[in-house]
DNA sequence: TGACATAACAGACAAATGTCTGTTATTCTC
DNA sequence: GAGAATAACAGACATTTGTCTGTTATGTCA
């Protein structure tokens, strides 16, 4: 390869190696080198040291493929989830198992807690700017607090609802004067509570 | 590593690998090995084998961490863009070049144009299910189609709108009876399109 | 019991991959 | 032009990692 400007080819391999990051598959030493024609595999190892030492990749020594982007400040430490689609409540572990497509989400406070996403039923939550067909990423947990937008099983289906306390009683609020609370029985139907939306995604493309 | 009922490890193994993926390091075989405690590599090897023969995991042979869920076998891509925050016009073309962060985005017809993303002020769009301290994010194009949601620079300030045009002159209409429709003046402040939003997020953490 | 399938083990080889030492070329500055 | 800094090259070595051949254990079923 020609020589080139300081810099210039240091910016390229960046991007090269980020894309290749995000994409999940960080590159080899030499597969960097094929990428950019250089003639010997130092050439791409001085430049991904360099990255190293600017502190615009990390790297662990020694193993294959280990570059990464640094955690912190700018670019956030990101995770595929798995996203399904309509949910009924006997379906929900093997659609966690096996789900059909995945999202990526950045996290920063992600504390091994699992992530799930859904496609959202019906009109509901309008007042809370949750529209039909919005994604809602979702962590799993077994309680919530007032005031809180939750998933929630009753009966065989998931359903998405404010989360309330009336009278030492679970009550899941609907954000639409066209709908009526939740109150789940006592003796009756199955009720869990799923998780807490921690996210909200419409796509209008 | 002591017999274990036939099926029984396979699945810890699926799920660990499948975990690793996720997180963006896909194991090696004596990773894989480590983790269970085998004591021949042979062991971790068989178990990936079975795992590609069944399907729920492909693997390019010869490589280094290779392992992918079929599901992610079709390279997805994805993008950092810049996240702006609050934007006056003149400063736009700046806060572009030096964004103070990045938010991770997956298209996958992105076809080179630019994107960026900027943080909803105000209630003009709740109708939309649009909300003060929503991210949208924007590609960014010097027109739009009537109906379409566009952030506009009218004046100094940047703002979030539904386009539409009446008479053949163009129309912002909040989604909010509180707010009236913006109609630029013909000879008055600068008006244009900066593009179009093509996804909305809000986080609820 | 014996055939068969799966799980786990042992040890080795080969390919992929990271790393090292040293050299040449280009550009800039004094 | 000399020196410094960066880019690129050349060839090798060492470690990591994938792969292979063969063996031993455990459980199933006719």
């Amino acid at each position: 390869m020609a020589y080139t400007p300081p810099g210039e080819t240091r910016k390229k391999v960046y991007e090269f190696v980020r894309e290749r990051i995000l994409s999940g598959s960080p590159p080899t030493v030499r597969e960097v080198q094929r990428a950019f024609g250089f003639r010997a595999v130092q050439s791409a190892r001085q430049h991904l040291e360099a990255l190293v030492a600017e502190g615009k990749l990390v790297k662990d020594s020694g193993k294959a493929r280990s570059h990464r982007l640094p955690e912190l400040g700018r670019v956030r430490s990101s995770h595929l989830i798995p996203m399904l689609g309509r949910v009924q409540a006997g379906e929900l572990t093997t659609a966690l198992q096996d789900p059909g497509d995945y999202l990526l989400v950045q996290k920063t406070s992600f504390d091994g807690r699992e992530l799930f996403a859904l496609t959202v039923q019906g009109e509901s939550m309008l007042g809370a700017g949750i529209l039909p067909g919005d994604t809602v990423i979702v962590r799993r947990q077994p309680a919530a607090r007032p005031g809180e937008i939750v998933v929630a099983l009753v009966g065989e289906e998931a359903t998405v609802k404010r989360y309330r306390e009336k009278k030492g009683r679970v009550e899941l609020h609907p954000e639409n004067d066209a709908f009526e609370p939740i109150v789940p029985r006592e003796d009756g139907e199955p009720f869990s509570i799923l998780g807490k939306v921690i996210e909200v995604r419409r796509n209008l493309e």
